[in-house]
DNA sequence: GTGGTCTAGACCACT
DNA sequence: GTGGTCTAGACCACT
């Protein structure tokens, strides 16, 4: 697993469980991985994964249930559709705002996004 | 000015110099504000300003002369524009990548964005 | 821990931890001293000490792992030898120009060196 | 002019001129380079070379005769010869103490000068 | 007035 | 406990 490291650690894992859960890997309320497996998997420690966990908590992303792991909280499908979108455009935001810092217009900014989807088709 | 708080300071105060410099705000090898009057306008004490300075430098993107100020490395126009590209093509691969984590696809990216341009127009 | 004035404290650091290395002390990817550690030791601020390591990891003498500690960089016999004799000959070089920039050319100087050594002997 | 960049340009003017006065460039009372003259000449800030100068009379190395310039102070030759001596005694110092931190004892380290004058001769 | 160095101390991220 | 970031403030070197 690779992370960037401008930012801290916590958030970035954080940031991932959610996408997965706005994407749907999480559906119901479906158990997400022990903090012991995901710090073995992503070769993380485990107590950044749990303060991880602890930010899903308090943000009610995910529930814990006492000695028994914890759980995806329920969302409804249009919820989720939401979040999804409003995370996105989040991103789309900071493209815009830095786009505009290099001195590049929204106007041209989505011609150049084009550009490049083009010149970095599918993988 | 406004500054995120998932990245440090310093980072940010270095990336926004180095988009100006990108974007010819600073050609030649025009003066870069000093470290206190920077410090002031931005409301960041003048360390973490001088920190960011000394990582364009090390990054030679500015060059500091003692008891005269930091001035910008003279760059010719097609490497400033390379930069520049290079820069922005981060920003796009960044943004692919994390709706890949939200389970878009490159195809659909590119539409989400233009509707996402329609309706936040202008600014 | 005495230390020159006439440079900068943080140079001084950084200068004798490369001559540690390069002398063999820290082979491997051995641990050096914390930063705190250190700054007690030699009763000086931990910020200066910091400064040091940071340019040491810079220069690739030493890694850094958050939370853990600094890591002398591994080093090949040869080329911890070669870094040896390449600090040592600058050493020669500067005292051959200041012996110059007094009046004593190199082939009196190497006899006044000896006659230094035989006065104060063994310390 | 070259300077080193890890010590005070101040310093290292007001070194060279002592090692000058030394080395008997300005016997007598003769008098030394006014300062916009060596400012000019070494590319160097007239204040900064007035500070040198500043130090070197505090230390009694020259005087001042006021709008006539500086002078060496008048020093006899034993006088003289003792001073270079100590001067240059201070920098075999220093070299012993280097060498001990890179691991090589006395007894080694008159060898290796030796090879290295041998290996850069003359110039 | 401008950048560089140093100290002091608070708080955060990670192990 | 360890390194990293940030603030605050003093003082120095240089222009």
């Amino acid at each position: 697993m690779e992370f960037r490291k401008d930012e801290p650690l916590y958030l970035q894992i954080a940031d991932r469980i959610k996408a997965a859960i706005v994407k749907g890997d999480y559906p119901g309320g479906t158990r997400i991985p022990p903090v012991r497996e995901l710090a073995l998997a992503w070769r993380i420690n485990p107590n950044t994964v749990a303060k991880a966990y602890r930010l899903l908590q308090s943000e009610n992303w995910i529930g814990s249930r006492i000695g028994d792991g914890n759980y995806a909280t329920p969302l409804a499908d249009d919820v989720r559709h939401r979040a999804r979108r409003e995370l996105l455009e989040t991103k789309f935001a900071e493209l815009l705002a830095d786009a505009a810092g290099l001195g590049m217009p929204a106007e041209e900014l989505e011609a150049a996004f084009r550009q490049f989807l083009e010149r970095n088709p599918s993988r």
